[in-house]
DNA sequence: GTAAAAGGTAAGGGTAATGCACTTTT
DNA sequence: CAAAAGTGCATTACCCTTACCTTTTA
């Protein structure tokens, strides 16, 4: 019953639990807790308990949300219903502390975390994304030599990977925690791909802004005979293939127009049209 | 007896929300 | 002018999937 009001969703990939996912979940496990006499604490525990309990608690759960993956349900439900004290605001003493087991425990986050009774998952992202580095983490502007070196960092990844064979369709992937520790433990691994992101927002600006005078004023001329401000990526690329070179793409002659847009007086109360 | 399915753990990849310094508006 | 409201940006808190192993089931 807890499933009707989410049948049939798509399935995608890294996508949130919506509100009513997580409704439907709660709801099941609400009934199953009154069905079977269970307190919030006790349905806790079974959901953390790891002797293999042959009951049909799993399969319900995941006849509630049928087109996620099993061990999706399961993670998302571990993460709802955990048994441990805490969760977040880490004192500079749980630091101390989670530094010491991590390495004297190494990897072995389940243990570490009943030790520290926080979720295992949240002591290896802390540990990964602030205690590993400790001191040494910077916290100041980039500087362009650090810049530069990321950019080396990440471009010999990149080609060892693509060297190291299979132009399989696949993207290269870049390991933020490799990137991380080559950058000498300086930045964080989060703090490192933040950078990375921005470094190619910047370049893309670069690229968008060379544009010259006619060919923005063949843009907007364009913009104004097509009537409506192009919304999606599509909409974009479908302008730019309009335009006689095959240099510009829809990503620049966007970024190129927000660009023409803010530098107009009060440009948030205009429509297209007095924009253009 | 065996292949397939499920449970459990760690590693990899990621986004939403927040805090903060700074501008703009009221 | 002060206070409130908006903004851009980096960080923080938290989330999701896949790979892989062991155990259970069909």
């Amino acid at each position: 019953e807890a499933s009707a009001s989410v049948q049939n969703k798509p399935q995608g990939v890294n996508k949130m639990f919506t509100k009513d996912e997580i409704q439907a979940i709660d709801k099941f496990i609400e009934d199953y807790c009154i069905i079977n006499g269970l307190t919030r604490k006790q349905i806790c525990e079974r959901v953390w308990s790891n002797e293999r309990k042959k009951d049909d608690f799993w399969d319900l759960l995941h006849k509630v949300l049928p087109y996620r993956t099993r061990a999706s349900v399961y993670k998302h439900v571990r993460r709802s219903y955990h048994v441990f004290e805490n969760r977040g605001k880490w004192t500079s003493e749980d630091d101390q502390e989670l530094a010491r087991l991590a390495a004297e425990k190494d990897g072995q986050w389940k243990l570490i975390g009943e030790i520290l009774g926080r979720m295992p998952e949240d002591c290896r992202d802390r540990w990964r994304n602030y205690v590993k580095c400790g001191k040494n983490r910077a916290q100041n502007k980039w500087t362009t030599e650090e810049e530069e070196k990321l950019r080396t960092v990440i471009e010999s990844m990149i080609a060892l990977q693509t060297e190291a064979g299979t132009e399989l369709s696949q993207e290269p992937g870049i390991n933020w925690t490799t990137v991380s520790e080559e950058m000498g433990g300086v930045r964080s691994r989060i703090q490192c791909r933040y950078k990375w992101n921005k470094l190619l927002r910047r370049e893309a600006l670069a690229k968008a802004l060379s544009m010259k005078y006619d060919d923005r004023i063949w843009l907007l001329n364009k913009l104004q005979e097509i009537g409506e401000e192009p919304r999606t990526d599509e909409d974009w690329n479908k302008v730019a293939s309009l335009h006689e070179k095959n240099y510009w793409t829809g990503k620049d002659m966007n970024l190129c127009y927000e660009k023409m847009r803010a530098s107009i007086k009060d440009y948030k109360k205009k429509d297209m049209k007095d924009i253009c």
